[in-house]
DNA sequence: AATCGCTACTAAATCGTTTTAGTAGGGATA
DNA sequence: TATCCCTACTAAAACGATTTAGTAGCGATT
C-alpha cells in the first residue's frame, strides 16, 4: 500500500477557519451569555435547565434567554458540566475486536438503545492481549465512564462501578452476564444433526480465549450423551489462532481430515469457521453436505449467502447487545438499590438451510 | 427471542460495592493526596506530571509524592484535567454501520494510531438517517472531541474543527479525504476481465448514499471505453435498500437476469454484493465462473473462502483507518500551521481466486 | 409598625485539576 | 548591610458549568 497524491491545500488553513468561527460563532460561554443578557449564569443556568428554582422567572424572561442561546448557539460545555454534576452519560465498552462480526453486531445492539438515552461509548479492543486487558478498564474508569460493557471479554479487575458481560461466564461481584441459553442452543444442534441420522459428529471448538468455549462443549457432549452418542474427543478440534478469519475454522478441519478419522457432520463454533471448514472439505473431494453435514453458529449476515448457504444456530446477537444496554442503564439508574441481576440468558434458534442433511452412507 | 431467568442476586447489592470501594480505595483527589503529604496540590500537580516547574523540587520529595500517589492508587480526573488544559485526547468517529465489514475494518485501522497516541474515540452510527447524519457531529462536538473521523459519510456540516473522511469524495474547506484510487482500481478490475475475453460486463452500482458509488461508475466506464467497449446501461443495476446482507446484491442481479440481457461477467461493488450475485446466478442454474464470471470489492475476510472464492479488488481499509487516523493527529498537533491536506490516496491490488474465469462461450 | 411571604433574581462555593504569580528563607555577592 | 538569586514551595485564579444560600423590593397580614 502506497500513498499518492498528499496534496497539500495552501491558504486554506487560517483564512476558512477564521470565517467558519466568526460565522457559526465561536462556542460562547454561560458567562458570556449571562453578561450580554445583564443576568447572572445561575439565572441562566436555571432557565435552561428547567430546574425547578426557575419557577419564579418570568416568562419573559426566559423567552429572552432562550432566544439568546439560539442566537448564539450556546452549548453547554460537557466536561464542565459533568465534572460538576459527577455524570458523564459515557459509558465504556470493550471487545476482543470490531472486524469479527460477531462484536460488531452486539454493538449495534448496544448503540440502539444508548442513543435514545442521549448516552454515548467509549470503544476498545483487546486484541486477548493481556496488557490491554488489564490497561483499557483503567483508561476507561479514568474517563470517569459510569460502567462498562465488555463483549466476550474475561473480567480481571474489581469493578468498582456497574459492568455488563455479553458472553460472560464467571460469577464475579457486580458483572452481569448476558448470555445465550447453550443448554438450548447444543440441543437444536445435535438434534438437528441427529435427527438427520448423523451419529459421528466432528466438533469445532472455540480458541481457549472465547468465553464461549467450554460451555458450549459441554452442552453439547450433554446433548449427544442424552441420545446416546459420545462426541469422540478424537472428532473434536480447536480453533487456533486469534484471525477473525475463516481460514482457523479451515486449519482445523485440515487437521481433522488429516487425522484419517471418520465423521458424517461438523458441528461448527461460528459461521466464520464453518465457512472454513467448508473449504476445507471441499478440497478433499467432499460435497456438502451431501458427504458431510457442516452446522455453523450465530448466523451471520454472510451465512444465508454462502454456497452452500449454512444451517446454522442463530444468536441474537443485536438483542444481547440491546439487552446488555438496557441492564446498564438499569443499574445506573436504580444506583445499588435495585440489586445487580447476576444473569440474563436469551434464547437461540435454529435456521435450517443447505449445509446439512438427511446421512447417506 | 425471549429472556428468561432474570436471576436477581439479593444482599449482593450493598455490601460488595462498598467492600470494593474501601479495599480499592474511593478515587481520591489531588487535594486530598496533598492534605495526606502536607503539600500543596500544586506540588504534586508538578511532580506527577513532570511539569518543567518540578525541577526546583528535590528528588525525595518527588519520591514521596510518587509514592504516595501510587499507594493511594491516585488518578487525575479526566474531565477535571480536560476542562483545565481544553484537551480531551478523544476523537468522533461517524460511521453509517458497525456490522457492515467496511467499517469495522477501517476503525481498527482508526484504532491502532490512536491507542499509540492515547487517545480514545467515541462512536455514532448515522444508519442513513438525516437526523443522525445532523445530530451526530453537534453531539461528538458537544462532548468536546478534538477531530472527527468520519467513514463513508456525507459531511453536511461546516467543520469548526478538523475532519478526515475516509472514502469522502466533496471539497469541504477543513475536511481531508482518504480515498482509494478509483482509476487504478477500475483499470485493474476491467484489465482483468477484458483479458480474460469477457465484452458484455453487468455491473452493480453501489447504494445512491455510499460516497463510491459515482467515482466508481465513472472510471470503470472509462476503463471499459479505454478497451473499446462500453459499458452497457441496460447492464449497469443499482443496490436497493441499506442492508448489510448480501440480500441486496442478491436482488440486484435478480432483477438483471429478469431482464434476459446477456453477459459474462459481473463487477460487483463489494464482497457482500458480490456473495449475493452468485446466489442469483447460481439460482438461475449459471455456474461461476464457467458461465459468468464475477468480481468482488473490498476483500473482506470471508471473500477468500467464499465459494467459489471471490477474485476481487482489495481496498487497503485498515490502512485507510490508520491513515485517517494519523493525519487527523497531525493536523490536530500542528494547529493550523501546516496547511490541510486535502486529499490521501491509497492503492488498490487486485486478489485472483476463483470466482472469474476466461470466457468460454 | 413589624413580620411574613413572595418574586426575581445574584454571589459565592463547588467539581478536580493546571497554571500564574508569589513568597519565605537562606546563602552568595557587591 | 543591602541586594540578588536560588530553592522549595504555596495561594489563588482559572476552566465552565451547577447549586446552595442569600437578598432586595414589595405587597399583604397581624
Amino acid at each position: 500500500m502506497q500513498l499518492s497524491h498528499a496534496v497539500p491545500r495552501k491558504n486554506v488553513n487560517q483564512i476558512p477557519t477564521l470565517r467558519a468561527k466568526a460565522r457559526k460563532g465561536d462556542p460562547i460561554s454561560l458567562k458570556e451569555l449571562a453578561i450580554h443578557l445583564e443576568l447572572s449564569p445561575t439565572t441562566l443556568s436555571w432557565v435552561l435547565n428547567d430546574a425547578p428554582a426557575a419557577s419564579s422567572i418570568p416568562q419573559d424572561t426566559k423567552d429572552r434567554i432562550h432566544t439568546a442561546a439560539r442566537k448564539f448557539n450556546y452549548r453547554p460545555n460537557y466536561l464542565a458540566r459533568s465534572l460538576r454534576v459527577q455524570k458523564t452519560n459515557t459509558i465504556g465498552v470493550i471487545v476482543p475486536e470490531l472486524s469479527d462480526g460477531y462484536s460488531a453486531m452486539v454493538l449495534n445492539g448496544v448503540e440502539s438503545v444508548l442513543a435514545s438515552a442521549e448516552y454515548l461509548y467509549l470503544t476498545g479492543s483487546h486484541l486477548h492481549r493481556a496488557d490491554l486487558l488489564e490497561k483499557l478498564p483503567q483508561l476507561l474508569i479514568e474517563r470517569q465512564v459510569e460502567g462498562i460493557i465488555a463483549v466476550d471479554t474475561p473480567i480481571h479487575f474489581e469493578p468498582m462501578l456497574p459492568v455488563v458481560n455479553v458472553s460472560g461466564h464467571d460469577e464475579i461481584d457486580g458483572v452481569t452476564n448476558v448470555i445465550l441459553n447453550h443448554q438450548h442452543a447444543a440441543e437444536l444442534g445435535i438434534g438437528h444433526l441427529f435427527n438427520l441420522g448423523h451419529r459421528r459428529i466432528a466438533v469445532i471448538k472455540g480458541q481457549e480465549f472465547s468465553s464461549d468455549t467450554k460451555i458450549r462443549l459441554e452442552m453439547i457432549q450433554t446433548a449427544a450423551a442424552k441420545r446416546g452418542i459420545a462426541i469422540d474427543p478424537k472428532l473434536t478440534v480447536q480453533l487456533a489462532g486469534d484471525s477473525p478469519s475463516p481460514e482457523v475454522g479451515y486449519s482445523a478441519v485440515k487437521s481433522l481430515l488429516a487425522s484419517g478419522e471418520d465423521f458424517t457432520g461438523v458441528f461448527a463454533f461460528n459461521d466464520i469457521s464453518a465457512i472454513g471448514a467448508i473449504r476445507a472439505l471441499i478440497e478433499m473431494g467432499l460435497r456438502v453436505p451431501e458427504d458431510v453435514s457442516v452446522l455453523g453458529f450465530d448466523d451471520i449476515y454472510a451465512a444465508a449467502f454462502h454456497n452452500p448457504a449454512l444451517t446454522t444456530i442463530r444468536q441474537p446477537l443485536f438483542e444481547m447487545g440491546s439487552i446488555a444496554a438496557k441492564t446498564l442503564l438499569e443499574r445506573l439508574a436504580n444506583g445499588f438499590e435495585g440489586g445487580v441481576p447476576q444473569e440474563v440468558s436469551v434464547e437461540p434458534t435454529i435456521v435450517v438451510r443447505q449445509s446439512t442433511a438427511r446421512i447417506s452412507r
